[in-house]
DNA sequence: TCTTTTTTGATAGTATTACTATTATATTTG
DNA sequence: CAAATATAATAGTAATACTATCAAAAAAGA
């Protein structure tokens, strides 16, 4: 898997940012400190002047790649889904019982990514943090219609959509595969969230897992 | 129950204003006008100086109430939720079968606010409204921490314990009834949104509502 | 009603943010 | 080696997110 990984470049939508940063070894730095360095302040303290002291580079060589620090945002997360769609293809492929596969695919989708494993400049454990509180302010702004027109979504959307098939396999009467999918993955970065932050008002601890709690539900939701 | 909401005063934390906004008519219009501003241009585009010049006051003026928008925030969400608890006691108090009230409390938490009813100064409705986008941001900063242990999530987490023990009431057995708690209400905010922004990866719409979708969820997944 | 206190408005000012523009200097490519 | 391209350095602008000061207005208390 891992030499599979290494050879795949993961796509991204052209309109996401001004010049690729996978095409210089300046862009590669971008990505990968700012990973780093918005896990260490937060999305809202993150600004590209920092970000362009730590690489010992200037605000305006960024401004070059990327708009604003909304569209990074969109980058990474825009990566980090087709980071998950690949693992979702390959984990689940094969898979012949339709019931192991979609487990399969709830614990890709919910899983904490632990090591930082394949790509050389993305911290892929670091950037599942930041998904985790920072994914839905992508989304959730006056700009969302307009954005996924331009398809800034897509691969989210497919991701979901990958699990929505899953379901129907198992139960093709189920109702509501589209939202218990769209629950399954946004859910999932919530308990991680209260998991960390607010431990009062979710089951998930060291010991049990917001995949242990999905697979459970599906399983109950999807029994015919 | 319009007299009785009349009569309430909700009660939002005390750190989270620097004045009590209930206790100038200046305070009334900061809160009646930021709600509609907030909904119009989204939180991120929104600041004091347009709601100053908006309400025809100044933005020191404002600055007296609250520290920052963040905290504008956090009240609007206290008070929603406030409201909500409010309704969910009121309207499930005195039904004996759990199952049943346990669906009038998903009633509660998921549906859609249509009607600006109560109270003078606050539009429900926008509110419910801003809520669905902009309420998962008063959580995810890297303050969070602090925030939560001075209460400014008292309420909220108040309102999901409340579920978590109608839950406990229908299936004892069930291990995970504060992680389906919090899923259904920040969940049914989600799928609020997804309806009128990423319709694709829902099953909500005008036929179908979050409200079904979770009602249905949970009897499926609390049948032992 | 007069005085004191509190609240609000007006103005000014600061540091930071979120950019854009220009030009010189590197670096890469053909 | 020349031409094209990328980056760095600098400067500059408008807006944001505040703080401080002081005068005027409004409210409360005696």
């Amino acid at each position: 898997m891992n030499n599979l990984l290494l050879s795949l470049k993961i796509q991204v939508n052209d309109k996401i940012y001004v010049k690729d940063p996978e095409t210089s070894s300046l862009g590669r730095k971008i990505i990968q400190e700012s990973i780093l360095l918005m896990d260490e302040i937060g999305f809202e303290n993150f600004t590209f002047k920092k970000l362009g002291e730590r690489i010992g580079s200037n605000e305006s060589s960024i401004y070059r790649y990327f708009e604003s620090k909304h569209k990074l945002l969109v980058y990474l997360s825009s990566w980090y889904w087709s980071w998950i769609e690949y693992r979702l293809v390959f984990i689940t492929n094969n898979i012949e019982n339709p019931i192991e596969k979609l487990n399969k695919a709830i614990m890709v989708v919910t899983q904490k990514i632990e090591d930082d494993s394949q790509t050389e400049h993305i911290n892929e454990s670091i950037l599942n943090k930041i998904i985790i509180t920072e994914f839905t302010k992508t989304m959730m702004t006056k700009e969302i219609d307009i954005e996924n027109k331009e398809g800034f979504f897509l691969i989210y959307k497919r991701v979901i959509n990958r699990l929505v098939a899953m379901i129907e396999v198992v139960n093709p009467q189920y109702a509501y595969s589209k939202s218990l999918a769209s629950s399954i993955v946004e859910g999932a970065l919530h308990q991680h969230f209260l998991k960390n932050h607010l431990k009062t008002i979710t089951n998930c601890n060291e010991n049990i897992s917001p995949t242990e709690f999905y697979i459970n539900l599906v399983a109950r939701t999807l029994k015919s």
